[in-house]
RNA sequence: GGAAGAGUCGCAUAGUGGUCUAGUGCACCGGUUUCGAAAACCGGCAUCGGGGAAACUCGAUCGAGGGUUCAAAUCCCUCCUCUUCCGCCA
């Protein structure tokens, strides 16, 4: 959510955002919308200082003049029920579109088309060098391949329980989970994060509070409740501290959330058919950070929880990449996104397994979290997002890339002491 | 799932149709006093929206949304949340 005041200020601005993100919204009805909103409250307003006036009045007449009057207002009553009847379609119409305003990207933000055209601003190596990993020296296997043979997954059964997408991960693939949960919990919380266990199951008005709704409503799960399933815990992060005033000192608040993530993938269903890659159900660490309202300081921590991410993955040796996203991909409320994308070998290509972003104040907007500055001025808190870990993804650049000749996997350093040994086989 | 009670400005509370421009206490901020502090006293102290260069002004907000009325914190309806009790349950 923008400010209708910045909108009007800055609508060329804002039109260039849309256009920007390939976001289709008609700007021009929104102010016009506006502008009648405004004339009609005006009338209404002025309409109801009179009735407020006349009431005082009403209170001290005699018995001739109060009959009067009260005949009086209720010819006004009747006109300012004609004014609400005429504002309601105006605020309905004015809601919807001001849910579609976009946030303005950055201007280090590049333009482009689809995610294609995201730039590659960093690749790391474990030996250090920056080109694109070589094949590995000996015929591999893909991550399907490696981690049903090891008794890692079982897919078979996973989609007779669940369904298309469905998976079990079974002995050292469940274990191998819980060892890279627990050392993400140790590694970020080292970091100053504060872990956050919440809900998975909430109330529509925190999907709007991100920007997840309405845009992405074919996403997202619902319940016969009309509770939705998050896809995030972003989503009940952030509404954690909805509708409240903070202090300014409790600044940076940096949390570690953790929970299963549900994600429909409308509109993808021929992609990643096989495998953890894509799957409707799977569990994420994530980075949340509020601070206070200020750009360079969103700057600042959105540069630093992406570079954590990085860090970690860093610390368990998988090649990846860091890539700037494109004004086409990135989400509606989002100034500015980087994500991190691992190396698959079986793919020969980088995929996503984090994403950092920043919002200014669009999301607190929404869930109207706010603070109190020194000078006890009123602000909009700013938000910040970035992945720490997604389970089971980071499992299949994890498996493929630390795979032996032999078939077992090599186990990263960080996560021996976690899982309990070197290697599985 | 059932029953009863409750939700008022940061906190605690008053307020059963018009004198509520929502009172009071605490907390907080400024001042007087003091060597300094405490206490006391004086003053300030919600948010959002419209108009205005500003002083200021108008409107909205008493959990949310509807309704009754000339007029609603107050009456009615629906919903949400909390508390207590019963039932069920990990």
């Amino acid at each position: 959510m923008l400010d209708i005041k910045f909108i009007r200020e800055n609508l060329e601005v804002v039109k260039m955002a849309a256009v920007k993100k390939k976001i289709k919204i008609d700007l021009d009805r929104l102010v016009a919308v506006d502008d009648a909103r405004r004339e009609v409250m005006t009338a209404l307003e002025a309409k109801k200082a009179e009735q407020n006036r006349v009431s005082a009045d009403i209170i001290a007449a005699d018995a001739v003049v109060k009959s009067q009057l009260i005949t009086e207002m209720q010819a006004l009553k009747t006109e300012i029920q004609a004014d609400e009847e005429k504002l309601k379609p105006l605020m309905e119409e004015w809601k919807a579109l001001m849910l579609q305003v976009p946030n303005v990207p950055d201007m280090s933000v590049p333009d482009g088309e689809s995610d294609a055209d995201n730039q590659e601003v960093k690749i790391w190596n474990p030996d250090g060098s920056t080109e694109r990993p070589a094949p590995l020296p000996f015929p591999m296997k893909d991550h399907v391949e490696l981690m049903t043979a090891l008794g890692m997954v079982d897919f078979e059964r996973g989609v007779k329980v669940h369904g298309f997408r469905g998976y079990f991960l079974t002995g050292d693939g469940a274990r191998l989970s819980w060892a890279i949960w627990n050392y993400a919990n140790d590694f970020f919380g080292a970091k100053g994060f504060e872990p956050l266990l919440g809900p998975s199951i909430v109330r529509k008005s925190n999907l709007y509070g991100t920007g997840h709704l309405p845009n992405d409503a074919e996403d997202v799960y619902n319940t016969q409740d009309d509770d939705y399933l998050i896809g995030t815990s972003e989503v009940s992060t952030m509404g954690f501290y909805a509708d409240e005033v903070l202090e300014q000192s409790q600044f940076p608040i940096k949390f570690l959330a953790f929970s299963p993530c549900y994600r429909r993938e409308a509109g993808s269903h021929g992609k990643d058919t096989k495998g953890l890659i894509r799957v409707h159900e799977f569990f994420k660490v994530e980075q949340v950070v509020l601070c206070e309202a200020s750009h360079e300081e969103s700057v600042r921590l959105h540069e630093e929880i992406n570079r954590n991410t990085e860090e970690f993955i860093e610390s368990l040796g998988i090649p990846y990449h860091t890539v700037l996203n494109c004004g086409a991909d990135i989400g509606q409320g989002q100034v500015k996104k980087y994500d991190i994308e691992l190396w698959v070998p079986g793919e020969k290509t980088y995929r996503e397994i984090s994403s950092a972003s920043y919002f200014h104040d669009f999301q607190t907007r929404r869930f109207n979290i706010r603070y109190k500055n020194s000078e006890g001025v009123m602000h909009y808190a700013h938000s910040l997002n970035c992945t720490a870990i997604p389970t089971p993804r980071i499992l299949v650049s994890l498996v493929e890339n630390f795979q032996q000749a032999d078939g077992s996997i090599k186990i990263p350093e960080p996560l021996q002491k976690y899982l309990g040994k070197t290697e599985i086989k």
